[in-house]
DNA sequence: GCTTTGTTGGACTTTTTTTGTCCCAGTGCT
DNA sequence: AGCACTGGGACAAAAAAAGTCCAACAAAGC
């Protein structure tokens, strides 16, 4: 059924939007009983004017009896409304889910797909696509977006097509060499993005592993700060979250590191940073590029991840507060909204 | 699927025909490879304003990519395609029967609703729903409408809700006492749809089995008289379709026609005509009201019947010819289309 | 290299639809 | 009878869609 809904979402994007304003004012009316225009309009939050334009349609399709005293569902509509209840509740299950995560951190949106991408490669797919689709409507004209790496930033990347804003854009990646390999480095994904999006891109190519000595003689070098630069004007920056201690394994932080994170309960990680239960940054990657401190002026911070076992992670870095929109799937977003609970 | 697919066309009635109108655009410039939208506005048969809204459309979905050579369909759109093709297939599958059988026909709708009603109570209720529907959508005020019995009738009459322009109409029966069962006859239909649609109705109370003498005489009555003018001054007729023998059967037809009917190889019953496989009526029931001249100057004639076990019944009388609009279920549509090819 | 025939996308007007606003004539309850 | 509701008609304002024309560009053929 979800697949189906996902097919119409993208042929049809207000559908669901319609369907839920519908079957709301069509809810309202079998709870009312017998209900008028104006009490409705103030009940379902729409002007009169709208909402007479719907009840004309409702009526129209026989699923409302209208009558001088008032308007009631029909037995057609009671009927429509017990074979909706499904299908809404699965649809609007995650459209719930949605404002609830957002409301709580204060987000501008907040964006589920259906699935546990641990479990479906599938629901991976489907974030990819989410995430492609909210960065093509986020970006306007000569924009510079920072990405991070990490296979769901890859999925994104494969997942983006040409839009006509993007054309003057400037992909770059966000920071620095962080250990990766070579195909989920932001490097790569930069790169890859620039060209599924038809835009440009600039690099970052620094060493892992940077002591402090060569990081300063890094940053004198006139490219590398220009490029630096170049990057901390990004107005957008959509980036990937991670479990800190399989992040911390996966880029071969040295043992000292490790203990000490795992000894300070670090949960999650993000742009190099790492963070514990209550979003407080516990480490911070010795590489260059955009800061913490960057990323708090920006107009779109983006944060992407999916599955159940990234949830708690996705919960730390929200607490953290620096984000503006979030991507997630529906086992991820289930567990955030656990952890609100307990 | 096709129960979601039911439950939003009750509540986005255009939502099929936008599927399709995107859908064959999407198809179409795949086949093409790369093409204008001028070309491309010529063969799916728009004007190009609105083919570049919808191009316009496309493109902030990232489902095609355009450049100033022309158009083609992105990975996306490629990918949403091959999941779209099942869906498709299965929606206007239906499509594309309606409108076969409505062109050789010459009718000027047909509407089949996915299932068998022999099989499945849930596909007859539909044929109902739609039945009603369609004669929501065709009467004007204050008609006169005539309608018949039997099972699918009635299916018909429980589905009618009150709608605006039905106020002023008058539901009668189309032919008197035939011998149905009373909850199945004309009469007790007629009035049920009138209360059912807030209108208002009048009866036919004839005997069944009429000899010549009695209904000369009953013809003489000024009141019998005066509401059978009524019912042949209806522009509306709404009738069911049965096999002829199970209908003989049913209104225990004396032993000599029966046999009579099956000699002459009776295959359908309509409006209390017997009608042979080519469409020639073979015998007409012994009792008043409309006859088959009245119902050729009818502003709209709607036959209603469902079932593979029908699907030769209507097609036979499809080939009589006098009917406007045909409402019936997937089963006996591809019965009727089988017919056709033979 | 030039012409021709296609392409997109901008700009403008006309038409249609949606929305906002008032108001009137009922209905049902007290 | 009075009151607080109801639906629905009417009309203007606003917004969206559609029709029309044209400029700038791309590709292919000559």
């Amino acid at each position: 059924m979800r697949e189906i809904l996902d097919i119409q979402k993208q042929l049809l994007p207000d559908l669901v939007d319609t369907m839920k304003k519908r079957y709301t004012i069509l809810h309202h009316i079998m709870i009312s009983g017998l209900v008028g225009r104006r009490t409705l309009a103030l009940s379902v939050g729409t002007t009169e004017r709208v909402l007479r334009a719907e009840v004309d349609f409702l009526k129209e399709q026989g699923l409302i009896e209208v009558e001088a005293s008032g308007m009631r569902i029909s037995g057609a509509g009671r009927e429509l409304l017990e074979r909706l209840e499904p299908v809404v509740k699965d649809l609007f299950g995650l459209t719930e889910l949605e404002e609830r995560i957002r409301s709580h951190f204060g987000l501008k949106q907040v964006i589920i797909v259906p699935g546990d991408s641990d479990v479906s490669p599938h629901t991976k797919k489907e974030l990819g696509r989410a995430g492609a689709s909210v960065l093509r409507k986020l970006v306007g004209e000569d924009e510079t977006i920072a990405v991070t790496g990490g296979s769901t930033m890859a999925e994104v990347a494969y997942h983006l097509t040409p839009a006509t804003p993007m054309k003057g854009c400037w992909f770059v990646p966000a920071r620095g060499g962080l250990g990766e390999s070579v195909e989920l480095q932001a490097n790569t994904i930069a790169s890859t993005m620039a060209k599924k999006a038809g835009a440009r891109y600039r690099l970052l190519h620094v060493p892992d592993h940077l002591g402090e000595e060569a990081y300063q003689s890094l940053m004198q070098d006139s490219h590398i700060a220009e490029i630096i630069a170049f990057i901390r004007g990004a107005r957008i920056v959509v980036h990937g979250i991670g479990e800190a201690m399989v992040m911390a394994r996966r880029r071969k932080v040295d043992p000292e590191t490790t203990e000490s994170l795992r000894h300070d309960g670090a949960l999650a990680e993000a742009l190099g940073y790492y963070f514990d239960r209550d979003g407080n940054i516990l480490h911070k990657m010795p590489t260059i590029g955009l800061r913490i401190e960057d990323i708090h002026n920006m107009d779109h911070v983006i944060g992407i991840a999916g599955g159940k076992s990234k949830g708690a992670s996705i919960a730390s870095v929200l607490k953290h507060g620096h984000e503006d929109v979030l991507v997630t799937d529906e086992a991820a977003a289930l567990e955030v909204v656990n952890r609100l609970l307990s």
